[in-house]
DNA sequence: GATCGATGTATCGTCTCGATACATCGATCG
DNA sequence: CGATCGATGTATCGAGACGATACATCGATC
């Protein structure tokens, strides 16, 4: 997930960590932070892997653990997202299953950048999502209903709010759903990579 | 913030990890789940700690490496809360300081333990998680107001939604600082540890 | 008597977080 | 002129959370 979105934002344009944080949050909604714990390993994991390069010689090369703390000087350091990570991305972007809307987070974060996905994949991926929440709003409905009479007010309280969250969740992706079918019909605007001429593919 | 949350359920009655975890996923709204593999060394942790007992005769030894993986066999083991364990509870529950509501996971474990609180501090507590909402959501204004021109209509979206989701929660809030001052105002019920009557302490 | 789903305990590797350390730079202020 | 302060910037550490997985037992269904 956190992989997918530096892949995006580096897509844009180069940058270093904590600009990367910064647009990261911005982003993401202002809710999830972030930190540099997950950042840098991050960042190294994917140099490692070729994904993205840096403008210093001796990166990614997981010192061994005897190495001396590497205090002091530390230059700015910027990441660029090479050929691999390009191709990755738009590898990833082709995904529509569970995998990409089961997770709220993983979710927003395809959201974020939504623009580089086809309409119809676009489409599939908003009702997926819609189809996960609504199951998970069954479940608090039967949960709720269950313990109606057994539990605290407070305890309800909190099923209730998380109930009506859901429910609002819902009620967004279908207004997300109804303007994208609208443009749909309208007329597709050819995207990135815009969708073939196939439009039974729901 | 689990290991309130297993001491507020063990207080009503002794379980065992699998029956915790269900009551668990119950009272936390059905959100998040809490996973075998964070609540077993909860457990070990807590048991380690004093905090609860087993009936089982060697827990909590924290095996040595090369214990030969404990494979087979393996009984059921009842958790019991024990008076050091009650005692951490009763302390925690005094607590009504930005630790306890500035994270939400851990609010709403509070909250859902809430009738374990005293009217005034509940007050305190509720008070507190709305000043962090609010803050959070003028956070998430500004940061609209200062992308709204720049960003994908996507990712606005995402913004638009997670504010609206921010004011849900400080309209929930509002409602429950209000039930709670109706009911200190007409007559206080004494909990298990009641307010001592000083009704100016806001 | 086979199989299936609920009950039940437990570990593993991977990742994430919050806290912290350290360094540089520009601006502000006395 | 020097001090100090907040933003910028890179990085690690320990604690712990998670998802996946393994294994075992039991009752019901077929």
């Amino acid at each position: 997930m956190l992989e997918f979105a530096i892949l995006g934002l580096l897509q844009q344009s180069p940058m270093h960590g904590y600009e990367l944080r910064k647009q990261l949050a911005e982003v993401l909604g202002g809710l999830r932070s972030i930190s540099y714990g997950s950042l840098y390993p991050a960042l190294r994991r994917m140099h490692a892997a070729g994904l993205i390069s840096t403008d210093e010689p001796d990166r990614g090369a997981l010192l061994p653990a005897d190495a001396p703390a590497l205090t002091g000087r530390r230059g700015k350091v910027v990441y660029t997202i090479t050929a691999e990570g390009k191709e990755r991305f738009h590898e990833l972007v082709l995904q529509t299953g569970p995998e990409v809307y089961d997770d709220g987070g993983l979710f927003g974060v395809r959201l974020a950048f939504f623009r580089h996905t086809a309409a119809d994949a676009r489409l599939r991926i908003l009702e997926g999502r819609r189809r996960t929440v609504e199951q998970q709003r069954e479940g608090l409905r039967a949960s709720l209903a269950r313990t109606r009479e057994r539990l605290d007010r407070y305890t309800l309280e909190l099923q209730r709010h998380g109930l009506e969250s859901v429910d609002g969740e819902v009620r967004w992706l279908s207004e997300l759903i109804d303007t994208e079918r609208r443009e749909a019909g309208s007329g597709p605007p050819a995207g990135e990579q815009s969708a073939p001429p196939e439009p039974g593919t729901t």
